[in-house]
DNA sequence: CGATTTTTTGAATCATATCAACGTACGTGG
DNA sequence: CCACGTACGTTGATATGATTCAAAAAATCG
């Protein structure tokens, strides 16, 4: 229980294994079923939702009930509306299961606690941020500055475990298309030959 | 000196006199006048560049020589190309300024050097790079989900100071667009009248 | 004022969305 | 194990929206 999170942890910032055992009393396991929420919007986040196993999406709805999918995370990643976590106001986001999933919930107590208390751990959720950050940065730029074909290709060589996970109409949501045009996109990329 | 820089310091975390005493070693002020780089493609950067005064812009520069404004700075934010800065490859963004600016200057060394050696200075870069993540996640959210009155008009509402400070067509970079499309998105909305 | 930059406008072209239909794969219940 | 229903991907025709290129109007700066 909890290897992944460890890991996680121990690349970032290397912990005894006395500060593991401390960490762990604030740790949540928690599973869930493929299409379960752990956020609907208009709820507070109460949860940083570290993924041991399975997969996971946040999205927003607009008013026509189409879905734009933010984020994606496999095992290893941390998903959460951290606006909402952080401020206690209603969250925008949605989050549920691609798949059976298993999680590592950290509550907002929790986290307060842990950072106020073990430096090691706002050193690793420093870094955890920061490689978010950067990463994020990199998507805003494909999406202004190159054409779709090039911002398939980064997101394909990116990411090649969410292409082989995920439905592609996810992708096309994740990318801001309509599935008919990213299937037109992949079609000229002559993709499968 | 370094007035503004304190300022956002200690509205995230606050600070005695002898730690921004201490701080302040590690600071180093820099004039830029309008159009000059203070990082361009293909070097490292070297500094995360706080800005005390004026306005800088970082963008990236695509085969045809078009911009695209990966962010604004304006008195008070910071700017950098991170991943550069952390990792020491060459960057993938320029940084120039829109306007005489004033900045104030962390180097690697200097930023190492608090991290290690000032716990609230690791808090405040947590927090800075928290604000930053959220605010990108949001823009990622309207470019994928908004159609481009709305995206225009969030970005009004959200940062009605850069909108009045920088020229339309950089509004426009910034947005993904050319500028023709933003002027006629605008027409659209009728503003000015 | 003159020179440069910025914004606007128009017309043609290209890209993406929309709507509808079809084919395929997959999983569930019979 | 088969049959059916559902979800997914593809394709085509058309409509809508954005880009491009060229030019003119407006604003800014020295």
């Amino acid at each position: 229980m909890y290897e992944v999170f460890f890991r996680s942890f121990n690349e970032r910032v290397s912990l005894t294994k006395e500060e593991e055992e401390f960490v762990k009393q604030f740790l949540t396991p928690k599973k869930l079923r493929k299409k379960q929420f752990i956020l609907q919007e208009g709820d507070v986040c109460k949860y940083i939702c570290f993924v041991e196993k399975g997969a996971l999406k946040s999205y927003s709805v607009d008013a026509n009930g189409t879905e734009s999918i933010i984020q994606f995370a496999l095992e290893g990643w941390t998903i959460s509306d951290l606006y909402s976590f952080l401020t206690a106001e209603p969250a925008t986001y949605n989050i549920d299961a691609l798949e059976d999933s298993e999680l590592v919930l950290i509550s907002k107590a929790s986290h307060e606690t842990l950072l106020e208390k073990l430096p090691k751990y706002e050193t690793y959720i420093r870094l955890q941020i920061t490689g978010a950050y950067i990463a994020l940065q990199k998507r805003i730029t494909s999406v202004i500055s190159l054409p779709l074909e090039e911002r398939y290709k980064n997101f394909i060589a990116l990411y090649p475990n969410i292409a082989q996970r995920v439905p592609q109409h996810m992708i096309a949501s994740y990318m801001g298309l309509t599935p008919e045009t990213l299937s037109r996109v992949r079609k000229k990329m002559n993709l499968g030959k």
